[in-house]
RNA sequence: GCCCCCAUCGUCUAGCCCGGCCCAGGACACCGGUCUUUCAAGCCGGUAACGCGGGUUCGAAUCCCGCUGGGGGCACCA
């Protein structure tokens, strides 16, 4: 049986795309469950758009996501390079026995004449169509171009194949192309560097590439690509092209409708693990009874044919549930997981600055702790926290509006703030009975003091327990607090 | 405009290939209830879909045709 070849081909451009990390992990989960390969390629013929530094943050988007490769540029392989501006001689080689078969020909068109074609086209309202002026070039036509210094491209020269060309998808069976409607397209530029049509066929058959796994975008490329599988005498991969995933407007997600940078759910303080189970539940589904599974079962249950030929939407709401799921368990689990997930976002923020002390983490983790649930993703230690990690607590207008009002409060508070003085520490026990005690003796029902020692205390509505919370923000700031909210309901406008 | 793809609750999907078990199942979201010092989580319950029109058939979400709708592609981008 043949090996499994599977690959994700990114062009450094940007950072790596969350539809794109979508689209690896298939690749991934086919290589994985077939005990195949999986390669990464640099596709980055793009000279003016490519950066090393995308390159480098795609890498490592990649491994924060816990997707590995097993070749690839960092790392080599036996069928390398695997950055397309390292491959170069070979793009020549195949381009050149293009051409000495008549698979393909030089064009002297320059750009801004193929622009002024295409121009030409959309004002009179007919489709744009390559002229074919260079189509049966002679030798001495050639001669007088080059003369004039002009450097050709090379197309690839659509046959008459008296038939359509039919790709087998695995997904989506065997999809028709009628030749006609295909144009000889430029297959390496006039400077030499090749197109992606061009180079990913050559690469994808000298890596041996056995699936090609990729979106539905690609569908339309892939009989010019199947074109010159054949001009090559080569046998085709097999094909399997995915839905595209679209945004919450119904188009193909962009940054307009949705973050759309992997780094992005990671800044949101996603974990990768929810991420990747969330992949599979766009244009899959292993096991419609069930949501949530580990990698391995993924792997285990992979099968390239179950995949869905809709377009998914992606839908954040779920993907923050999944998140819930697994930071409640991981909270279990491994709680210090959370807390670096956490610890990230606070750094970020600026909330917690310098070295993360084992006092910090403490710290953080003691937070995390008293949270709890409250914690779907990483950045809702800020949502219901922030006031663990700052003294500046900014009172919400509604909170004070709803709890903050009346002659009552300010002294249940006083009177807390007293008994909070006078105790030696300030356990969630002790907390507890002194704000119940302030209740009873002021005669009131224990929300009535609970609710607004909140939001003296952390200026929300919402938040984890009052008791707790007190304990963790310890004697002396919760008493600063209390000052502080007392000092501010006597002269809201001084502070 | 041309080419190609797709079509089940608001969203992700199961069922479709091999018609009856489907007056369509699960999940998210939403709404209600419960727990409770708030929120979150949990638990219980609810609303909600086979795009439309023709066939075929005793019977169609499932097969066929048309329509409509949506998406993608039409670069010296990938």
């Amino acid at each position: 049986m043949a090996t499994v070849r599977t690959r994700y081909a990114p062009s450094p451009t940007g950072y790596l795309h969350i539809g794109g990390a979508w689209m690896a992990f298939f690749n991934w989960l086919c290589a994985r469950s077939q005990r195949g390969a999986f390669i990464l390629r640099i596709e980055d013929t793009d000279r003016s758009r490519s950066t090393e530094e995308y390159e480098r943050a795609i890498l490592e988007d990649f491994r924060w996501l816990g997707l590995d490769w097993d070749e690839g540029p960092d790392v080599g392989g036996p069928v390398g390079p695997y950055r397309q501006t390292e491959r170069g001689p070979l793009y020549r080689r195949y381009a050149r026995a293009l051409v000495d078969a008549g698979a393909a020909y030089p064009c002297y068109c320059t750009p801004q004449e193929l622009e002024a074609e295409r121009e030409a086209a959309r004002r009179q309202g007919r489709p744009y169509r390559y002229s074919g002026r260079c189509r049966h070039l002679t030798a001495a036509d050639r001669a007088r171009w080059e003369a004039q210094g002009r450097q050709p491209t090379i197309r690839l020269r659509v046959p008459d194949l008296g038939g359509p060309i039919v790709v087998a998808d695995l997904i989506r069976g065997n999809v028709e192309f009628d030749p006609a409607h295909l144009d000889d397209a430029i297959i390496v530029r006039s400077d030499g560097t090749p197109l992606y049509n061009f180079a990913n066929v050559v690469d994808d058959h000298l890596m041996r590439i056995s699936h090609v796994i990729r979106g539905s975008e690609h569908l339309s490329n892939t009989p010019v690509q199947w074109l010159i599988y054949r001009a090559l005498g080569w046998t085709p991969p097999a094909f399997a092209h995915l839905p595209v995933i679209l945004g919450p407007d119904r188009r193909k997600l962009s940054k307009r409708a949705a973050a759309t940078a992997l780094r992005d759910y990671r800044r949101e303080g996603y974990l990768p693990e929810a991420l990747l189970n969330f992949f599979a539940l766009m244009a899959w589904h292993p096991d419609p009874e069930r949501e949530v599974y580990s990698l391995s079962e993924l792997v285990e249950r992979f099968r390239l044919e179950d995949l869905g030929r809709a377009s998914p939407v992606f839908d954040q709401a779920k993907l923050t549930w999944l998140n819930g799921v697994y930071m409640r368990e991981l909270l279990q689990r491994n709680p210090q997981r959370v807390v670096d997930v956490c610890l990230e976002i606070l750094q970020e923020t600026g909330l917690v600055e310098g070295e993360r002390s084992p006092d910090v983490r403490a710290y953080v983790a003691r937070v995390v702790a008293v949270l709890g649930d409250r914690l779907k993703v990483g950045r809702d230690i800020l949502v219901y926290g922030d006031f663990f990690f700052t003294d500046q607590v900014r009172y919400d207008p509604q909170a004070v509006r709803q709890h903050l009002q009346g002659p009552a409060v300010v002294r249940s508070l006083s009177v807390l703030r007293d008994r909070v003085a006078g105790v030696e520490a300030l356990d969630r026990a002790t907390a507890e009975s002194l704000v119940r005690g302030v209740a009873a003796e002021l005669g009131l029902h224990s929300r009535e003091v609970i609710h607004p020692v909140r939001v003296a205390l952390t200026g929300k509505t919402v938040g984890p327990g009052l008791f707790e919370l007190m304990e963790v923000l310890g004697r002396d700031r919760v008493v600063a607090r209390l000052d502080r909210a007392v000092a501010w309901l006597r002269a809201p406008e001084a502070s």
